[in-house]
RNA sequence: GGAGAGAUGGCAGAGCGGACGAAUGCGCCGGUCUCGAAAACCGGUAUGGGGGCAACCUCAUCGUGGGUUCGAAUCCCACUCUCUCCGCCA
């Protein structure tokens, strides 16, 4: 969410940005809802000052004048009317500023879609096959580690089962990342519920634009987390962190569950876009003026774990049109995977400044006494599971067939190939 | 799932229809005293909204949402959460 003096006072960049994002808003209608809202404050307040200054003084006197009495009755009617009419307003008010998005940093491209990001780094170069490199599907149902019929059967298209050493190796990749992340990287790791209430969902700006892509139990109204992004922004939420806090340096392990029904018919072969699948997920909170280097260092974390798998990889800027509704600036970290001929995004890092921590309720004192105001919040994957399976698998293949699994992972593994006999 | 108890400021804890945004204690900040510290004493110490250049004025908030009343932390209703006991359970 966007604070309403930015929407006031720069009402002519926000209509930029948004423009610039390929979308339409109702700026002027907020403006107007804002202008509205605050008419109804002032007059509710002076009535209710009225009201408190008389019944105080028939509080402390014997005398209790009927027409006083009557007089305020009336008064707590028109209250009561115009706290009504503000309840309305405040509505429409807040679920237009929730659909306003954030303001793209100036640097960031403008374009329609991914076809204008732009990469900014490219590490490592396809590896050099003399034979035809195979797709992650066919070779995971070759060796016996990815069984897609099955999992079908149990839970219908885009799940998929991993099996003996291909679930082993899935196991080893998370816990290399998270040792990593919280030994090397200086991160605390937490476990989350995977599970959220419609607040903590709204909360994280997951709710109520993005309702259809989230799995709902009706029930007990919990939200299945799209990302462990949701839980952790919310985890100091309606808090005041004491000086020195910050920044706060998260890393956690999570399933995510995502309906993809925008991409019905994309990637329904493999494990490239499932409905559930494991997440090493960053997470920062820090101090408005940390959170430009806190970007960098998060991409550079990223980075750093594909170099140590041995991945060819990129790294892209987002222009505007692809820029996720909350980030002023994301970078995303592709791999490239040779036999599927593709580059798989296992990364996405974002600063989305002070827009989640407004709804959120997420402040902090810069110093002993200070105001509270909103700290910055930053997430990015480090790294999304499955694609990066993808990209060991279709890496790491050898002319027979099997698999070699990257050193940095043997240790975890117990194993240093996925062979035909496993 | 059943029975009971509870939810008040950073913490502990009083208040149970009017002078209560809230006693008191602790903590924290500032001051006096001291070579310095401790103790003692004095003062200060919530968050958010609206108006104002500002000083400042004003409103809301005692788990959440409704209700009763001229007036609600206090009375009524619903909900949520926490704790204790019983049952069940990976």
């Amino acid at each position: 969410m966007l604070s309403i003096e930015t929407i006031r006072n720069e009402t002519d960049r926000v209509k930029k940005s948004i423009a610039d994002r390929g979308l339409t808003g109702g700026i002027d209608r907020i403006i107007e809802m804002d202008l509205r809202r605050r008419e109804l404050i002032a007059e509710t307040d002076m009535l209710r000052a009225r009201r408190n200054e008389v019944s105080g003084r028939l509080g402390r006197s014997k005398e209790k004048p009927p027409e006083l009495i009557s007089e305020m009755r009336e008064v707590g009617s028109r209250i009561k009317q115009l706290e009504g009419d503000l309840r309305d307003v405040v509505a429409e008010y807040d679920s237009l500023l929730l659909d306003v998005p954030n303001i793209p940093e100036a640097d960031v491209p403008v374009g329609d879609d991914d076809s204008h990001n732009i990469v900014v780094k490219t590490v490592g170069a396809p590896p050099d096959f003399s034979f035809d490199p195979k797709p992650h599907w066919e070779l995971g149902e070759s060796l016996d580690i990815i069984d897609f019929r099955r999992a079908v059967k149990l839970a219908g298209s885009r799940f998929y089962i991993f099996k003996g050493k291909g679930a082993t190796l899935q196991r080893a990749l998370i816990t290399w990342l998270l040792d990593t992340h919280v030994s090397e990287f200086g991160m605390q790791e937490l476990y989350v519920p995977h599970m959220v209430t419609r607040e903590a969902a709204t909360g994280s700006g997951q709710l109520p634009k993005f309702a259809d892509t989230m799995y709902h139990d009706e029930e007990d109204d919990l939200w299945m987390i799209p990302t462990a992004e949701v839980p952790i922004t919310n985890i100091h939420a309606d808090e005041i962190l004491e000086p020195g806090v910050l920044p706060l340096k998260y890393v956690a392990h999570s399933p995510s569950y995502r309906r993809e029904k925008a991409a019905a018919g994309r990637d329904t072969r493999g494990i490239k876009r499932v409905h559930q699948f494991e997440k090493v997920e960053m997470f920062r909170f820090t101090e408005p003026e940390g959170s430009p280097a806190a970007l960098n260092e998060m991409v550079a974390d990223a980075e750093e774990l594909c170099s140590r798998l041995g991945l060819h990889h990129r790294v892209l800027l987002q222009c505007t049109g692809d820029l996720g509704f909350a980030s002023i600036k994301t970078y995303d970290i592709e791999l490239w995977a040779p036999g599927s001929g593709d580059w798989l995004e296992v990364s996405s890092v974002s600063n989305c400044t002070d827009f989640q921590a407004r709804p959120a309720k997420i402040r902090y004192r810069a110093e002993e006494g200070a105001r509270p105001q909103l700290a910055h919040t930053l997430n990015g994957s480090g790294l999304g599971i499955p694609r990066t399976l993808i990209a060991i698998m279709e890496n790491c293949q050898q002319a027979d067939g099997s698999i070699v699994v990257p050193e940095v992972l043997r240790p975890y593994t117990g194993f240093d190939v996925i062979g035909p006999a496993s």
